[in-house]
RNA sequence: GCGCCUGUAGCUCAAUGGAUAGAGCGUUGGCCUCCGGAGCCAAAGGCUAUGGGUUCGAAUCCCGUCAGGCGCGCCA
């Protein structure tokens, strides 16, 4: 549904164009912080008064003058500290055209987005650093596909890379195994979760073992065996078990792209000759780097080698050529074959280099989201400005690294793991999660204690209740608690992780919102099974005592405002905004609910207003909660 | 050294330049004869690190200072 107050705005922009020159930018409207500050405000006046020499007072009472009697929807205006000017809705129209659409959704946007997230490299178990990224590409994308963007979530799997190579030296060379014996590793992500740290503690300073590593590296790329096909049954392997973790969680993927294939099908070549064609892949004069090619990075003056002078790729050379891709902007494509299907028919595709019969057009994006924490900004801002200097000014605008600031271990998170603290990590507001350490909470990990937990709170409260039926509620809680935990923050907040905050079910936690849901669902059952009248158009709201009838209108207010917060929320990159939105609606609702109760009402019109505003809650909040992944149990 | 980010209640965090800086946790005290207590109500708790500046208006923008974090690899 377009939200009516922007059909409003448009209306006020429209009628004060005729008597003021004014620029879009200059006319905002917000929320007054205060209902009595009626339910729009603009602060236009203060900027006019400004360009004018005039008291922002007489400006607003002009513009007030201009408006009166030319907006439908407006009941009243009135200036107010100073030069606010405050608009007064009329509450029936409002909420009668609310009810009305419901259920009509966003019209498609005719554009399509690549969302690419998660991209662990596949060398052992997802940790939290892992889940915060894939919650946050999850539910961007999610937000995308409401607001009516085709989406496609890509996830990028290094299945070439020398942290790969470490894991098949430690199966290969230090433990002896052979393929044979792999295979029966049960669990082999987490098996190399701890082989990954022990390899990592042997290399370092070790000169010998640092050779070794960079020969299996060698052959890997060769593709000689056994090094060859360890690694590939190991990076399919644990991608398959990342997909199994994130699965749990309703992540879903439509495009796995190997950097395999973006080598093998020579994505870099076709982009290096169009670098090259425009100078902006050069050869280096730096003596240090010689037979390098490397591009200048504007923007901090630095070299950045992009062929070793090995003749090799680096990592951001190869991201070039695959971003380039999402584009649409090289002579190349991928060829695919089908995955994997989810128990909901959702199919998973993955790139291959041998032909195939393409599926469906991968690619092709109008704008591309990268889901990359912040310490690659610097490579990401790389990436936009090669776009742009390849004469692609557009998709280099439509570049977005959507980055967010890592997840950290607090010392006490550590202690509690059993792991030990480094002299002065003692003093430390957090610790940087390291895989080469072991250092992390296992994602897996941390789903099972939050299935556990939910497990236990819903039998306490359910005694009768059979496990096999419990058990799948549990679930839809731990997920709703993880994905809220995820989101509520700020991008660039760092999540000093603590078990006690991430396990937390009560104040602002996803399973409070789920139990505002099961609450609501459980009247209007309720409502149905006493035989109470039908879904029909909610009365006038001036049935209502004047206490009731504020918090009704702000519930009605705010409701109507699901599609503009979701807008929002993409527009300023802060998806912890709809975590803040749906836990403010969860309150106002539990408290109105608590003053005023619905069946008990003798009153029908009343009664009537009531289960409206039920209704209407329940079908934006079930909408705003899926945005966030969020499923509502049945009863918890 | 250069670049980016952060500093708000005891703790963890919110707050499109806007009206009286808000939540959760913790603390203290209340609330089911009443639609589910994973709930509701209330109290206490703040010179928004610090010094200047811009503005009708600053937690928010600019400059300085202090404190902390992250980048700056022929790793990915």
């Amino acid at each position: 549904m377009k939200s009516l107050q922007e059909k409003i705005k448009n209306a006020m922009v429209a009628v004060l164009r005729e008597s003021f020159d004014l620029s879009q930018t200059e006319l905002t409207f917000s929320q007054p912080a205060e209902r009595k500050f009626g339910d729009l405000s603009t602060t236009l006046a203060f900027v006019l008064a400004k360009k004018t020499q005039s008291k922002p007072f007489l400006v607003a009472g002009e513009l007030a003058a201009k408006l009166t009697g030319k907006l439908d929807a407006i009941e009243e205006i009135r200036v107010a500290g100073g030069g606010f000017l405050n608009f007064y809705l009329r509450r029936d129209d409002y909420l009668k055209y609310l009810w009305q659409n419901l259920e009509k959704p966003l019209p498609a946007k005719g554009e399509k987005v690549i969302v690419e997230h998660t991209s662990i490299n596949p060398n052992k178990s997802a940790h939290i650093g892992h889940l915060r990224n894939s919650c946050l590409g999850d539910i961007l994308a999610r937000s995308c596909r409401f607001l009516g963007y085709e989406v496609e979530v890509q996830n990028y799997i290094d299945d070439t890379g020398i942290q790969v190579a470490d894991v098949v030296w430690g199966l290969l060379h230090y433990q002896k195994m052979d393929l044979d014996g792999i295979k029966k590793i049960s669990g082999l992500a987490a098996y190399l979760w701890d082989l990954y740290a022990e390899v990592n503690q042997l290399f370092a300073g070790n000169d010998d073992l640092a050779r070794q590593r960079r020969d299996v590296h060698k052959k890997i790329e060769e593709k000689i065996d056994p090094e060859y096909q360890a690694c590939r049954y190991i990076a399919e392997q644990v991608l398959l078990d990342h997909i199994r973790t994130m699965e749990q969680i309703g992540i879903h993927y439509d495009l796995l792209a190997r950097e395999s294939d973006v080598i093998a099908l020579d994505f870099f070549k076709a982009a290096a000759a169009e670098m090259t064609a425009r100078n902006v892949m050069t050869r280096s004069t730096d003596p240090e780097k010689k037979d390098c090619l490397v591009i200048h990075y504007d923007r901090e003056n630095i070299e950045k080698i992009i062929v070793r002078s090995n003749g090799t790729i680096t990592y951001v050379g190869k991201d070039i050529a695959y971003n380039l891709w999402k584009f649409n902007l090289l002579p190349r494509d991928f060829c695919y074959r089908l995955f994997h299907t989810y128990p909901d028919g959702h199919a998973i595709y993955m790139t291959q280099s041998e032909p195939a019969r393409q599926t469906r057009p991968f690619g092709r994006g109008q704008k591309v989201y990268n889901v990359i924490d912040v310490r690659q900004s610097y490579l990401q801002n790389l990436i936009a400005q090669v776009l742009a200097q390849l004469g692609h000014p557009g998709p280099s605008a439509n570049f977005i690294h959507f980055s967010y600031e890592m997840v950290a271990l607090t010392p006490a998170c550590v202690r509690e793991m059993g792991l030990k603290l480094e002299a002065g990590e003692e003093n430390k507001p957090y610790i940087e999660v390291s895989g080469r350490k072991g250092r992390a909470v296992k994602a897996d990990e941390l789903i099972a204690q939050l299935n556990e937990k939910s497990l236990r709170e819903i039998q306490s409260r359910n005694p009768a209740l059979a496990e096999a039926e419990a058990l799948p509620l549990a679930r839809t809680i731990a997920v709703a608690a993880l994905r809220y935990f995820m989101v509520k923050f700020n991008l660039n907040t760092v999540i000093a992780f603590d078990f006690k905050e991430a396990l937390n079910f009560e104040g602002d936690s996803g399973p409070y919102l789920q139990y505002t849901m099961v609450r609501l669902n459980s009247i209007l059952k309720k409502s149905t099974a006493a035989g109470l009248e039908a879904e029909r158009v909610p009365g006038s709201m001036q049935r209502l005592e004047a206490r009731e009838k504020e918090l009704y209108w702000e519930m009605i207010l705010n409701l109507s405002l699901l599609e503009t917060q979701v807008e929002f929320a993409l527009q300023n990159h802060e998806l912890s905004s709809l975590a803040a939105y749906a836990y403010g609606l969860c309150q106002k609702f539990n408290h109105y609910y608590h003053l005023f109760p619905v069946l008990a009402e003798k009153d029908a019109d009343i009664r009537n207003l009531r289960l409206s505003l039920i209704r209407i809650f329940k079908n934006k909040v079930e909408k705003l909660l899926a945005v966030m992944g969020i499923a509502i149990p049945d009863r918890m």
